[in-house]
This record gives C-alpha cells, structure tokens and sequence, in this order.
DNA sequence: GGGCCTATCTTGTCACTGTCCAGATCAAGA
DNA sequence: TCTTGATCTGGACAGTGACAAGATAGGCCC
C-alpha cells in the first residue's frame, strides 16, 4: 500500500465540504461560488457532495445554517463581555452584528443578500428563527414595544452591517476597533426613542 | 421581402439589451441572470451583447449606474411631495430608498448587494457616488453635523429597505402604504439626535 | 452612382458548471 | 462468507460566458 494512498470513502465527508465551502465562499464570495471547486478543494470527485446535500442550493443551505448558529454565537460573545442591563446587552447584540459582517462579509451576504439557500428548510428556518427571536426579545427587554422600535433597532444594527460589508460607510471603517465600537453604540442607542 | 423580415442591424440594440436586462433581472434576480436569457429576449443572437457591453459584467455594470439614476429619481419624486424643510426633505429622502427597494428588490439588490458590476467604470462611479453625495447633503442641511449622523441615517433607511427587500420585516410590508410611510417616517427621524 | 471601411450581428467553438446516471468501493450485519 | 446499503467515481448532457471568424449593412469619399 503505497503512503498516498487516498481511502475510496473519505470519514467525514460532509464537514470536509462544509469547510471547504466556507472557504471558497470567504474567497470568492456568493456569486462565484461554485460546487466543483469546492469538491476539489475536498479533495474529492465533482458529483460527491450531490450525496451529502442534494444540489448545491443543500450545500449553501447547509451552510447558511451552520452561519446564522455563528451569527448568534458571536452576538453572544460580545453580550458576554458587556454590562448587564438590557440596553448595554442590547447594543453589545448590535456591534456583535456589525463585527459578524466584518470578519466574514461573505458569508453574511449569503445569510441576508442571497435567495440560494431554502429557508423552508427546517434546519435553516430554525437557524434564522432563533436569530430573529433574539433581536426580538432583546428589543422588548430593553424597553421596546412597537413594531417600529424592533424595526428601528433591527434596521440600525443590519444597515451597518450591510454597508460595511459591502465596502461603503470607508469613514466608519478607517477608524480603530474601540472608537467605531463607541460610533456604532451611540448610532444603535438612538433606536430607541 | 417578408413582412415578417428581422434586419440584420437592429437599429437600437444597446436599449433594448438594457431593457430586456432589467425585465430579466426582475424575474430571477442577479443570481439567476444569464446573459444568453437576455439576449434571447432581445430576439438577437447570444453573441450580439458583447459588442455592446464587453461582458456580463459590463452589462451590470451599464443597468447598475442607469439603477443609480432612478434611485435619485425616486427620492426625488418623494421629496417633491413632501414639506420644504431640511428634516422633511431628508425623510422623504429616506421613503423613496425604501420605497425603492420594495418596487424594484432585484435592481436594489444589483446596486447594493452585488460584487459583479464593475465599480471602477467612470460612469457608474459617478452615478453611485452622486447618491451618496445626495445622502450627505441632506443629512447636513437637516442639522447632520458628525460621521456618526451620516452614518446613522443612512444606515436606517439602507437597513428598512434592505430588509424590505429581502421580504424580512413582514409586519411592517403588511401595513397599508400610508401607516407604513409613517412608521419609515418615525423611525428615520430617530436617526438624528 | 460605385467601392471601400467600419461597426454591427451571427455562427461555431471551447472550457466550465450543475445535474443525472451507471458502476466501483467499502462497512457492517446476517 | 455473503449480501445489503451507503458512499464515492467517472462519464454524460444541457446551459453558460468568452472568443474567433465570417456575414451584413450603413456611411463616407471619390
């Protein structure tokens, strides 16, 4: 048995591809996202991940999951590290949001700027509710009440992060990491009346 | 000579692939687009664009800075119709970018959400750049002073109409066009302090 | 008017992509 | 051991974007 010697069935294939797409994605973004690519970043022949996912509208939904989890994940990191009274954990959520975009604007563009994934998919449906549901019980525990105040927060905290990611809003990304968080907190505080 | 003769020379085609590009993009948005769908449309052969436009991206890039045009042509409309003071004007502003977004979602997104027009063309450059310009000025004349201002204003009504268009924030779609104009209206003169 | 010149448009081709299919490989249980 | 089912490969097909070569026609100079 020669040492190079590749195993016809691979172990985990599945998260090898999760991860291979999430780097193809990092680097060519939604657009130029391609399945064969990613199959031979895997290592792995074209047609193997039609078994994992179905097509590649699975795979990006599958991904899509696996990023609202991390969406949520880094909101929380940033609430974690905030006060604890429900506006400052509230604003924490928001630049959580906007950092989110930051470090992976592509896969952000994928979970709120593609119409690739399925959201009937339960696995996503779920993955997306629960954000939603956290952006909403966060505006409520900080004192909103109306549709339009979980509107305003919701639409503060995702124009940031779109603008950002997009490369617009140069200004606010010039400056250091302490003083846009400080920008960012005093433009999501205004969401509320 | 048969009535029902096709010039070899179509006369104008530079407008109709325009047109057929935007009727095409409003149906399968920018991820489905196809340049040979649309060349189709056009009732011309599937090379016939690329003297025209180059390539894809060259006809995104000519709809993206003609979507540019409209988009000020919008808020213009809205602001025509509104009070002649600053803050009025600018929430005008602020309406007609949502409103733009849920009229045309595609071309929005095209605008705001895709990587495949080609920002370095004169011609698109300047259209963008005369929006943001527009942005600015509003935002000053209503009493904008700091990065932060600017930065919040935008970010409200890019966020609402990205939402929007996205087809999230179902509650604030399922209210009627003038209970809706209010709340876009509230919620963007929070953006001020 | 006649003859070229150039822009416009068509046809044919190539590499690449997503999807489907038949077959090869392997793991695990009867 | 044999068989069953899941996993993976290789080949095929239609569709796409880009390129090249040729057909067509409008315009300009003589």
């Amino acid at each position: 048995m020669d040492s190079d010697h590749r195993p016809y069935h691979h172990g985990d294939l599945r998260a090898a591809l999760l991860a291979a797409a999430e780097a193809e994605l990092a680097e060519v973004g939604v657009e130029g996202f391609s399945l064969r690519k990613v199959a031979r970043r895997a290592g792995v022949s074209h047609a193997a991940p039609a078994h994992h996912f179905g097509d590649v509208g699975g795979l990006l939904t599958a991904l899509a999951a696996e990023g609202y989890r991390r969406f949520l994940a880094t909101q929380g990191r940033h609430e974690a590290g905030a006060a604890p009274d429900a506006v400052a954990q509230m604003v924490a959520a928001g630049q959580g949001y906007v950092a989110f975009a930051m470090e992976r604007p592509a896969l952000f563009r994928l979970l709120f700027g593609s119409s690739r994934p399925d959201y009937d998919a339960p696995d996503l449906q779920a993955a997306a509710g629960a954000a939603y549901g956290h952006l909403v019980d966060q505006v409520t525990a900080a004192g909103g009440q109306t549709m339009a105040d979980v509107a305003a927060v919701w639409a503060i905290a995702h124009g940031l992060a779109d603008l950002m990611a997009a490369g617009r809003l140069k200004p606010l990304a010039a400056l250091d990491e302490v003083a846009r968080a400080e920008v960012i907190a005093q433009v999501i505080r205004r969401a509320l009346p």
